[in-house]
DNA sequence: TCATACGTTCGGTACAGCCGAACATTCTGG
DNA sequence: CCAGAATGTTCGGCTGTACCGAACGTATGA
C-alpha cells in the first residue's frame, strides 16, 4: 500500500473510518490536480485501491455533489456542494463573518486584495479574501496553512509570540527560500520581526512571490491571545516606498477594528506586553 | 434503518459506500446546525447510528481538517480544510475563476453585491458574490440550487427556455410565495418573464425577500446554450427606480463580456432565436 | 452528595467494503 | 476500417472492518 508521496498514508488507527479517510483523500487528489479534472483510472492509481473500489467511492461523493462526474471529457472535478460548505465554514468561523465588511471597506480604500488569516497554532490560515478592484492578478488560495515567515500575516503572528516559540517553530519548519528576499536566518527574522513590533504591522517584501507586497497587522480575541491578522497584498510597483507607512497604519487600524468586535484589546494595548519579551 | 427525518436516507445501492454517505450527512447535518456547533451526542441522535459510530466517523473526518472539534464548547462545527476545497471547487468551475475580476468592477461600479451563478438543470446555483462597498447586508449563500422562479438570476435563465420547459420546470417546484411580491401563478411568470426577453435583464423586485431586490442577465456558453448569469443585488429604497433600467443594461453589458469569454454568442446575438418561442 | 448527561474505549460479530475478473465502451494509430 | 489499448462498468465471493452495545471515565448541575 504503498504511495507515491511517501506520506504517512492510510495511518489506520482502530478509531477512525477507513473508507471515509480514503474518501476524503480522493477529494484531495482530485482538488491537487489539474482543474480540468481526472479520469477514474488516474484516481485509482493515485488513491492505490482498485478502479471499483474508486468509482464506488466517487460515486458516493458525486451523489452529495462533493465530486462533479464531467462527462464527457476527463471526468471528475471538485463539486458545488463543496462551495457550499465551504461558505457554511467560513460562516462558522465567528471571525469570517464578523471581518467580511471591514475587508471589502480595505480593500476599497487600498485597491488592493484584503484578506483576512487566523491563527492556527502559530500558523496563518487565510480564511476569506476580497478583491480590490483591478487587483485580481494573484493566486491567493483560502483554507490553507500557510508558512509563517514568508507573509505579512504570518509574520505579524509571530511577532507576537516569543523568541523561544518563534525558534521552535522555525525549528519545525525550516526557513525554505521561496524568493531570492525570503528571509532564511533566524537571527535576521528576529530582527525583522523586531522592527515589525515597533511598527505595529509586519511587511512581505517580495519574501513570498517575486514582485508582490503584503502589509499585514494582528488583531486579539476576548481572551488577548493573537487570534489572527489581516493583510493587503499588492504589486510592489503599484505603491511608492514613501507611502508604505501610511498603508501600514491604514491595516494596524482595521486590525485594531476587528479587536474591538471580538472583544479584545487594541495592539497599542497590548505593546507594553509584547515589547518587553526577551 | 428508520430515520427522524423520514427523508429518502440511507439509499444504499450496491455501488456506493456506505460509511462515506454517512459521513457526507454527517458534514450536512454540522452545516445545516447552529454556527457554534454541536455536540457528539447530537450529532448520533440526527444521524441515527450510535455514539461510537458517529465518533469514528467524526474523528475522521476532524483529523482531515473537514470537522473542527471545539473543545471546550458545543463542540463540532466545519473545518477549514473546506474552506479550502470550496475555493479550488470555484476555481475548478471555468467560470468562476473566470468571472472574478468582472464580478469585482461590477460591484464596485454598481456599489452592490454582485453574484454569479452557473445553470443546473435550469436552476441557478451561485458560485461567487462579491460585495460592493457598504453592500454587505444580505445573506447571499454560496452554492446551492435556488429556486429559479423568486430571483433574477433564476428567472433570467428561464427566459432563455420554451414554454413547455418553463411550466414543466414550475410543475416540479411549484410556485411557493416567499414574500407578498413573489410571483405564484405561472401565467403571471410568463408575462413576466416575456418582459425580461424584451429588456435582455431580469429583475426580481422583493419578490424573494422583502426590501431586496436584484437585476440579473444571462451569458451563454460556446454551444450557445445558458450557461448562467449574472446579478446584482441591492436594498429597494437605496436605488431611483428611473435608474432601474440603466442599472439592467449594465449587468447585460457585463453578461455579454462573460459571454464573449466562454466564447459564446452576446445577449443581442441571441435574441431572434430567444424571441420567436411560442 | 448524587444523578444525569456527555465523551471515550473495547470485544465480538454480521455484513459491507474490497478486489479481481469479465464485460461493455470509447479512443488510437496503423 | 479494423486491431489493440485504454477506459468505465458490473458482478461474485471472501475477508476484514465498520458497526453496535455495554462498560468505563469525566464533566455538569441539582
Amino acid at each position: 500500500m504503498q504511495s507515491v508521496s511517501g506520506g504517512d498514508v492510510e495511518v489506520a488507527s482502530r478509531y477512525t473510518v477507513r473508507s471515509v479517510a480514503r474518501a476524503i483523500r480522493l477529494m484531495e487528489i482530485v482538488a491537487d490536480g489539474p482543474p480540468d479534472g481526472q479520469s477514474l483510472s488516474d484516481l485509482a492509481r493515485a488513491l492505490g485501491t482498485s478502479k471499483s473500489t474508486t468509482l464506488a467511492l466517487a460515486r458516493t461523493l458525486a451523489t452529495s455533489g462533493l465530486l462533479r462526474d464531467t462527462r464527457p471529457g476527463p471526468r471528475y472535478t471538485l463539486g458545488t456542494a463543496l462551495i457550499r460548505l465551504g461558505d457554511i465554514a467560513r460562516n462558522q468561523l465567528p471571525i469570517g463573518s464578523l471581518c467580511r465588511p471591514l475587508l471589502v471597506e480595505m480593500a476599497d480604500l487600498t485597491k488592493m486584495t484584503a484578506r483576512v488569516a487566523i491563527c492556527d497554532g502559530g500558523f496563518p490560515v487565510f480564511i476569506e479574501r476580497v478583491d480590490g478592484p483591478g487587483s485580481v492578478r494573484f493566486h491567493t488560495p483560502l483554507g490553507q496553512r500557510e508558512v509563517p515567515y514568508a507573509s505579512a500575516a504570518g509574520k505579524a503572528i509571530l511577532a507576537t509570540m516569543s523568541e523561544a516559540e518563534i525558534r521552535a517553530l522555525c525549528g519545525q519548519t525550516g526557513l525554505q527560500a521561496r524568493t531570492a528576499h525570503t528571509i532564511t536566518d533566524v537571527d535576521s527574522l528576529l530582527d525583522n520581526l523586531a522592527l515589525a513590533r515597533s511598527h505595529g504591522f509586519a511587511v512581505d517584501d517580495e519574501e513570498d512571490a517575486e514582485g508582490i507586497f503584503c502589509v499585514g497587522a494582528t488583531f486579539f480575541g476576548y481572551d488577548g491571545s493573537c487570534a489572527g491578522a489581516v493583510s493587503v497584498t499588492g504589486i510592489k510597483g503599484d505603491l511608492p516606498a514613501w507611502r508604505m507607512n501610511e498603508l501600514g497604519q491604514t491595516v494596524r487600524r482595521y486590525a485594531d477594528r476587528v479587536s474591538e468586535i471580538l472583544g479584545g484589546a487594541r495592539y497599542s494595548d497590548r505593546a507594553q506586553a509584547i515589547e518587553a519579551r526577551p
